[in-house]
DNA sequence: GAGT
DNA sequence: CCAAACG
DNA sequence: ACTCCGTTTTGG
């Protein structure tokens, strides 16, 4: 009986060892900066699927769901998990070392050329003998300078930009230029003919850069694209086909042979027609490939417009000495370098030049971090004034909109979401502490550094939020997302009184679908009813709804006295418009927990069962302990079952049972995080002082003394808190 | 995954 | 005792 | 290397 719990703990670690595994490679898989690394993992993870790859961190007979202990194969895999690890990180760090060498070796074979960067974010827990992770590709600027990417993956290299507007004034666009020096490009500040490229920024259009440059069209074998273009390259990491929709700028008419009609007296007419934007444009540094001789194309690019002012300068610059920002063919490093450097240091001011302001909706024109200007290079103060630390200082009303991270937010979710699959608790909570600031955050992140400077965002997340910020998506999830065999693992996850563990079991398990589930698992009374109503609870309950079930409890409360309250908690109480499931607390003025406890369950579930309101008791208090209900319950004409959670509380301890009760999760922990750094203790009984704990924080050993359970405000003043609607509690 |  | 659940 | 909330209830 001990022992089989123990197997059973054994094979259930194991499952989750592999799991981690498996998300390890999955993931890791797209820091594979080439698709000959992503192909060979790709391989890899189609072995694993196949069950074979899966066995170096599941012996079969976690599988088969019998004891380890019997085959000899496990005895390894035994002593992992429960020698070394009674944290399951440790476990996965384990596995995760033998995916990684795994997955490294064939990437590496194709000799990749430059080594791992220093500060490589993967844990690096290979073995000795392991070979080295293959290195970002990515070099980022540092200290001022554009780290060029290694000359095999410079996408741009030999490409000319021009930016429109052409400056690094706003965030958005001095990352893009940023990048784009980064992938071999050169930054053109002058309009000249070198120009292979101009990106437009999203808000505006094709005329405006037209009348920018004050000319009536540009040759067509300058390739004109919307700001999401360097970006999208960048992260596919090739010179994607500029001729696709997403691409576009506003009122350039693209290979619309009566559009370049129009233009026929600027340039010559059929053979523009003809070729408009091959489809195999895509790569093409320098030359632009399209048939038109270069004779022609220099001819046209010398009939471009310049502004007046500058015609004379910039036109006869044919050999480039503009020293504004030409780069010479030679020495294209050095200038991209210069630029970045420049670039760097430009002040933030006006573009003075162009009259209507670009001022690009998301760029925060004034500049987050405010005042620090120029101390760009603070290496990492973070240091918070002690309270800052805790997300329930700040809190949020939860509106994403509006937020000028909600993009990043989202994709962030996402990726909380997914690991929160795999049962990574820890990260989620990280995601959701690093969301939560993003969110109090009213200006939008965009560059690591920034991220960095941020509570709760340390180096991996800020390299993601600029990832996203950048490229709007980010490629781990895309990859996350891509793969369904977890979709059973989240299905099964969804069923009341299953959770992680005991999903993975049933995968492990060979169980696919909720009806084999219900076949042939062993489960107990209320998984099965999660499962029979497993639609039902997962689905959202209207705010209404939520109302229409707590007015039923009231009446029948009231009807047995008429001081009982019934108080709605949970999301309901921080103003969403629909719920998970419905939080009513239980109380009156002076009826103590014994006798609340006794009225509740003899009288009024009982009276509530019979009119068919409550059809399930998930999770009743039984005994004379106890204060909370979990069940289910139902509108009189609807079929459709909700999650409904009673919690008893006396009145002297209303305060502290609304906070518990209101939530977010997040929020409750960080107070009582905050509580237990100050010698306190927070419940939903009240707040504790004088509680004395063993070691740092943990493990307390006196209870201490109650200060305050009734005032949900003086909770929150004791503690320092400011206060805080319930509407504006949601960090996560 | 972040902070200590 | 552990897993799962609640906010 | 270690912590990351504190509690209640079920069920093996």
């Amino acid at each position: 009986m001990a022992t089989g719990s123990k197997d059973d703990t054994g094979d259930r670690l194991r499952a989750k060892q592999a799991f981690y595994a498996s998300l390890d490679a999955t993931l890791a898989e797209i820091d594979d900066e080439e698709d000959v690394g992503r192909k060979a993992s790709a391989e890899l993870l189609g072995r694993r699927s196949g069950g074979s790859a899966v066995t170096v961190a599941v012996p079969h007979d976690a599988v088969l769901g019998r004891s380890a202990s019997e085959t000899g194969l496990a005895s390894n895999a035994a002593h992992q998990v429960t020698k070394p690890i009674t944290k399951l990180d440790s476990a996965r760090r384990q596995s995760n070392a033998i995916v990684s060498a795994a997955r490294a070796a064939p990437t590496l074979m194709k000799g990749t050329t430059f080594a791992a960067a220093p500060s490589d974010p993967m844990p690096s827990a290979a073995p000795p003998g392991a070979i080295p992770k293959v290195g970002r590709a990515i070099k980022r600027k540092r200290d001022g300078l554009v780290k060029l990417v290694p000359e095999a993956q410079q996408i741009f290299k030999g490409m000319h930009f021009y930016f429109f507007p052409n400056d690094d004034n706003n965030p958005a666009r001095a990352m893009r230029i940023m990048k784009v020096l980064e992938y071999g490009a050169t930054w053109h500040k002058e309009w000249n003919h070198h120009i292979t490229h101009v990106i437009v920024d999203r808000q505006l259009d094709y005329s405006q850069l037209l009348r920018s440059l004050n000319v009536s069209s540009l040759p067509d074998y300058i390739v004109t694209v919307a700001e999401g273009y360097p970006a999208e390259c960048i992260s596919l990491r090739y010179t994607l086909e500029p001729n696709q929709k997403r691409f576009h700028v506003k009122g350039y008419t693209i290979s619309v042979p009566s559009s370049a009609a129009q233009h026929k007296e600027n340039f010559e007419p059929e053979k523009t027609s003809l070729e408009l934007k091959p489809a195999g444009r895509s790569v093409m540094p320098r030359q632009p490939e399209s048939p038109r001789t270069t004779d022609e194309a220099s001819e046209q690019s010398q009939m471009l417009p310049l502004e007046p002012s500058q015609a004379p300068t910039t036109a006869n610059t044919e050999r480039g000495e503009a020293g504004s920002s030409m780069a010479g063919s030679t020495n294209e490093l050095d200038e991209a370098l210069r630029q970045a450097k420049e670039l760097r240091y430009v002040p933030l001011e006006d573009d003075g030049e162009d009259g209507r302001r670009p001022s690009t909706s998301e760029g925060p024109t004034t500049d987050d971090e405010g005042g620090s200007e120029t101390s760009v290079k603070k290496r990492k103060p973070k240091q918070l004034a002690y309270q800052d630390k805790f997300q329930c200082m700040k809190g949020g009303s939860g509106d994403n909109d509006g937020n000028p991270n909600a993009a990043t937010i989202s994709i962030l979710q996402q990726m909380a979401d997914y690991y929160g699959q795999m049962g990574d608790e820890w990260r989620v909570r990280a995601y959701r502490k690093a969301i939560g600031t993003l969110r109090n955050h009213h200006t939008k992140v965009w560059t690591k550094e920034q991220a960095l400077a941020l509570p709760q965002i340390g180096e991996r997340l800020a390299v993601k939020i600029e990832e996203i910020a950048h490229t709007n998506r980010l490629r781990r999830l895309d990859n996350a997302k891509a793969k369904p065999a977890d979709q059973i693992l989240q299905n099964f996850m969804g069923v009341y009184g299953a959770g992680f563990g005991t999903a993975s079991e049933w995968v492990a398990q060979g169980y696919r679908t909720l009806d084999d589930l219900l076949d042939k698992a062993s489960l107990t009374d209320n998984q099965r009813i999660g499962i029979e109503h497993y639609d039902d609870f997962n689905s959202r309950i209207p705010r209404a709804e939520v109302e229409q079930h707590g007015a039923v409890i009231r009446k029948a409360l009231t009807n047995i006295d008429p001081k009982f309250e019934v108080i709605i908690g949970g999301s309901y109480r921080r103003g969403k418009a629909t719920s998970g499931d419905i939080d009513c607390i239980l109380t009156h003025p002076n009826i103590d927990s014994t006798r609340l406890r006794t009225i509740i369950l003899q009288r009024l579930i009982p009276t509530l069962t019979k009119t068919n309101f409550l059809v399930a008791a998930l999770a009743a208090t039984s005994r004379d302990e106890g204060s909370k209900w979990h069940g289910a319950s139902r509108l009189r004409h609807s079929s459709t079952w909700r999650r409904l959670d009673l919690l008893l509380v006396p009145s002297d301890e209303i305060g502290a049972a609304l906070i518990y009760f209101t939530g977010d999760d997040v929020f409750n922990r960080s107070l009582r995080l905050l509580a237990s750094t100050k010698g306190m203790r927070l419940n939903q009984r009240g707040l504790y002082r004088d509680v004395v704990r063993e070691q740092r924080g943990r493990g307390k050993i006196s209870e201490g003394v109650r200060v305050e359970g009734r005032d949900e405000r003086r909770i929150f003043e004791v503690l320092g808190v400011p206060w805080r609607e319930p509407g504006d509690r949601i960090c996560g």
